[in-house]
DNA sequence: CGTTATTTGTTCGTATGTATC
DNA sequence: TGATACATACGAACAAATAAC
């Protein structure tokens, strides 16, 4: 006889706690048990359902928060499946995307998103310390490891310095060396903003994660040298995949 | 006659998107509109469901949607309301809560949710340099802003050098504080980490948001000015409430 | 200080749609 | 094409928190 991968606290105080929230329970001691190894596929939400005894909806709604949470990943047509173990992304003075994933042992890619010059809004305007209005060039791309996305990147940047900027980056695809077509040779970082929110259902989409799982915004605004504002940078990670490095400068 | 608050986009493609989509946009353009402003409650579940001619569930769908986004605040028994504007909060080289949150125009506070002497768990042995199981003194707040929870702060050190930090914290009601007790008077951030995920059901029940509203996760390793690794810190903020803002230091 | 009405939260029921293999 | 698995939507009933009386 072999033990059951699932099993619902026997308790007396079933009826404290929802029943759906017993089979999150259940399901994150079956993975930190070992029961569930990562990659591995969980029965089907029917038969799941059926060998607790309770309602299908229950157990999709366990399900659906443990997506959130980053500890299972939904494949719709395909089955439930435990997640693999974040990568870590480093964020630092200047570090770069394709370094960055390629440290992880994964292979770098990008897929422009939409490009063009359009009007700044609000939160741009702000950070570019231009009006509300003001043309930028905007330019946002899709970046992945071993064709799985990581972020999407929205760059702006003035329009009357950077006219041409997402089709020079379409040739050179790199950004630093983008700027240094233009020579801006080095930038640094001003400010940082940070938060955690749950994507749009267009983020969603792009990023191919469930929309229950939340994303991390990591905005900056970068100054050339001589300390004029040249770019604001909007990264929207699938917080699921990756965490956040911050490395100290010395 | 009045225009009405909310309306679903009129079709054509009403079956091209998911209906509980369609509620989210409308609720959206509502508020993006002015139509509903912060504070301002919505219409019950039912309702709104009767208005738009369609189920509860699928209102609700769309309410739990926006509460994770950070657009909406669902409160059980009292109603669901346009959420206000997050809070900056700033993380630099020195900045405390308390001074963080004064600066926002709340007054701060703080309630002790756990401590004690534990055993390091893999990760907090891994922050401080211990191995899993070594004795250190956990002390596990609440600190909130005009009584509304911003965050819950943990803070890992090793009990051989600061066996009774919970105690005298109680009594000094300030970290920097209690470590100038310990004569460490300056430290300092070698290591930040940044993670988003949804909270566990009892960092929800903290920190009195829905569950489906992701937080953010803010993990760093203090040193003394010897090199000593003396702190290993994660606070889990409410992301709905606050963002984060980073110093640079000149 | 209970009682009651209102509002959100949970659970089971049932049917159908859509992606994947 | 059919089988399997997840996604959407409507239906019904009761539980639990809150506020007002």
């Amino acid at each position: 006889m072999t033990a059951p991968v699932f099993t619902l606290s026997d308790e007396a105080e079933t009826r404290q706690r929802p029943l759906w929230l017993q089979v999150e329970d259940a399901i994150v001691r079956a993975i930190s048990a070992g029961r569930l190894k990562p990659g591995e596929q969980l029965p089907g939400e029917h038969q799941l359902a059926e060998e607790l005894g309770i309602h299908r909806h229950t157990v999709r709604r366990a399900i659906e928060s443990l997506g959130g949470r980053g500890l299972l990943e939904v494949r719709r047509g395909r089955g439930t499946f435990v997640a693999a173990r974040p990568i870590a992304y480093r964020v630092g003075g200047h570090s770069r995307f394709t370094g960055n994933i390629e440290a992880a042992g994964l292979v770098p890619s990008a897929r422009v998103l939409r490009s063009g010059i359009v009007k700044a809004t609000k939160d741009v305007a702000d950070n570019l310390d231009l009006k509300p209005g003001d043309k930028v060039t905007a330019l946002e791309l899709l970046r992945m490891g071993d064709g799985i996305p990581i972020l999407i990147a929205r760059h702006y940047m003035p329009a009357d310095r950077f006219p041409d900027f997402a089709e020079r980056f379409e040739k050179i695809q790199s950004i630093t060396k983008t700027f240094a077509s233009y020579d801006v040779i080095g930038y640094r970082r001003r400010a940082t903003r940070l938060a955690a929110r749950q994507p749009t259902p267009q983020e969603a989409a792009d990023l191919r994660q469930p929309r229950s799982a939340p994303v991390l915004v990591w905005g900056s605004v970068n100054a050339d040298p001589k300390g004029r504002l040249i770019n604001y940078d909007s990264s929207v990670f699938a917080a699921a995949r990756v965490s956040i490095v911050i490395e100290e400068e010395d």
